[in-house]
DNA sequence: GTTAGCACTCACACGCGGAGAGTGCTAAAC
DNA sequence: GTTTAGCACTCTCCGCGTGTGAGTGCTAAC
């Protein structure tokens, strides 16, 4: 019976895949002459589908329910099948014109991101935050006071990243003396890395007479705090949206699931906790920082099994190897992977050259019209 | 038959409320002697439920099911029954250990405080950042190359309030001079407001011979920007957390809810939105900020029909009525009301005097043991 | 290789009936 | 007048059987 993946039987494929994602129902022999008017017959699309299922492509629920495809026959699907596309110029316009408007402000670029993905392929997005490959090195610091006993610090470090900080003063300071400090450790400190600046201090503090005051001591304190809660926190960090789009799909309406309203809520459930602890996740995001373009992580492929009903469409953002990002989708395997991956790519090259323009570099350049 | 709510009604009524918040299911007249050996028959009780029912205070879903309180009954219950309670010295001790890791970072507290309230009322949380009754002041800026073509600002406002923004050079310039402009506007602007920093950079353009440069007019349109956008979005920024902790109510768990599965996830995706867009919340917020204490808005009580199924459970925090925030508990109508009530009152109060620290200020006592 | 025809298989919806839980009522006891 | 025992009544929940329809798999003819 199986001869292989005949042409005929790669068009059958796609187009069974392409009506499940549509519709999330099964699909049957007779939907697809009917639908698609091959020149064959339902008895043959029959013949061909028990193929299909014979190589591993397409499954069955039970007997008499149409095809559905396995995470096999999505991975030939978007290897061979599926048609590359771009977002129309329309929709790449608008998304400039949003970016346009929050110009100068990572955070919100992050968010934006993580809203337009959810949005434009509606399903659930991620987006970590652009990490330097490097260690976070120091820059400049001020000291701004607040009043008598109170001030607040702003941290500056290379790559435009700021952190801000309050803290007590043993005894009320001048302005002036603020600004004395901040001038001295900024001097001092600058370009140093976490452990340098740690050496630096505890040798200083070692001194007979040490170069930089109790009070300066207390600042570099609270930078090497603030500096090492950002480095550990920096992997972690997952800013995630797009519940409410993900959750419109009809997997996690009970109504229009199939099976169970009871699957439906448990899916529901975990799907919430993956997006919340990123649990699930764990290699995929490494994985997509070391590597280059569109990566494309379908069901039980990879990693864990609570991510067996799921697809991750990821792709790295930045300028070269330097400072990087991952951003990218997820949502049920019945996904519309063609268009997860174009919204994908454009954000994470749009992204890319904004982060290029912040630093200087050159980026890869999007893949059409780019801001 | 109905005599009003003598003391014995109102013993019952309590019961009913404690026993309902703790199991879910509705309760019969038979478990109530049964587990509480109130010294009357089962009978009677169910008398006395009959009257409570009558007044108004419990229903009944269908004849032979048990009693479940209506919002009256809550009402009357948070307002006359329940025994006020304070969370436990450990408990409070572990809290503010952790907004003790924290120190210095307003952002952090926020989002710690909707964690903590989450995670102790087992409910989603909202708070709602600490906003300046008046409008937005300046203080001072601080002007830094990243690169030949690209600087950072970072603004700071009065109440330490910190923005940063990143914008492009028309042509390469020195630090030397970015300093010196920096120094320049912060002296010509501090104090302003956005309408009189507005008003002062027109004013300037106008002259024959303008004080500022193009350059340091460009600076100023990014941060009439930036006070702008913080002014209007000041308002609608709400952070929630503890989804998944209200999630794990049984009135989510289409198992445990004694209605149709699909309900419970219709609740589910209503508590959804209701969270990420804060529709249905309307003028609970104002209406907190205006008040003293904890306030409590049960069902449908208040506002929309969305809310109908869900409790709150909002206080204000922050320094007199100068700067303020709200912070909250949102949960199903059948919620731990002295739990909730306390933990917000203890938030509210951590928050306020870390505030009142921050702004030098006398902030209300915590209820005991303030860090 | 293709197709018509048909038996076969399941999920799904519907209806039914029994069991169980709790109430509401009544009449007797306190 | 209040309390209580007793009991009928109501309504949900659950399991069961059954019919229906969708869709397949197979077979035999083209």
């Amino acid at each position: 019976m199986s001869a292989g993946l005949t042409e005929r039987r790669q068009t059958i494929l796609k187009l069974v895949i392409q009506e499940f994602v549509e519709t999330a129902t099964p699909v049957a022999s007779e939907t697809l002459v009917r639908k698609f008017g091959l020149g064959i017959s339902s008895a043959t699309v029959r013949n061909e589908l028990a193929a299909l299922e014979e190589l591993g492509y397409l499954t069955h629920l039970h007997t008499s329910a149409g095809r559905v495809p396995t995470d096999a026959g999505y991975r030939f699907f978007v290897e061979n099948l599926m048609e590359r596309t771009t977002l129309s110029l329309a929709e790449q316009r608008t998304i400039q014109h949003q970016f346009y408007q929050v110009r100068g402000e990572l955070d919100q670029w992050i968010q934006l991101a993580g809203a337009v993905l959810a949005r434009t392929a509606q399903n659930a997005s991620l987006v970590t935050p652009p990490r330097a490959a490097e260690r976070l090195r120091f820059r400049s610091l001020e000291l701004i006071a607040i009043h008598e006993s109170m001030a607040l610090a702003v941290f500056v470090f290379h790559g435009g990243i700021v952190k801000q900080q309050t803290f007590t003063l043993d005894t009320a300071r001048a302005a002036e003396e603020l600004r004395r400090s901040a001038a001295r450790l900024s001097d001092a400190l600058s370009d140093l890395t976490v452990s340098g600046i740690e050496e630096l201090a505890t040798r200083d503090a070692g001194l007979p007479r040490p170069t930089f005051s109790e009070f300066e001591h207390g600042v570099i304190d609270s930078l090497v705090r603030a500096m090492q809660a950002f480095e550990e926190q920096a992997q972690e960090q997952i800013h995630s949206d797009g519940l409410l789009e993900m959750l419109s799909q009809p997997e996690f309406i009970p109504a229009l699931a199939r099976d169970d309203a009871e699957r439906a809520v448990a899916r529901m459930r975990r799907a919430l906790e993956i997006l919340k602890s990123g649990r699930g996740l764990g290699t995929l995001i490494p994985q997509a920082l070391a590597s280059d373009g569109v990566q494309v992580i379908i069901g039980g492929e990879n990693s864990a099994d609570e991510m067996r009903e799921y697809s991750v469409v990821l792709a790295r953002y930045g300028v070269d190897r330097a400072i990087a990002g991952v951003l990218g989708i997820i949502g049920p395997t019945r996904m519309a992977y063609p268009r997860s991956i174009s919204t994908v790519r454009y954000i994470s090259s749009l992204m890319s050259n904004l982060l290029a323009e912040l630093y200087n570099a050159e980026g890869r350049a999007p893949e059409s019209g780019a801001p």
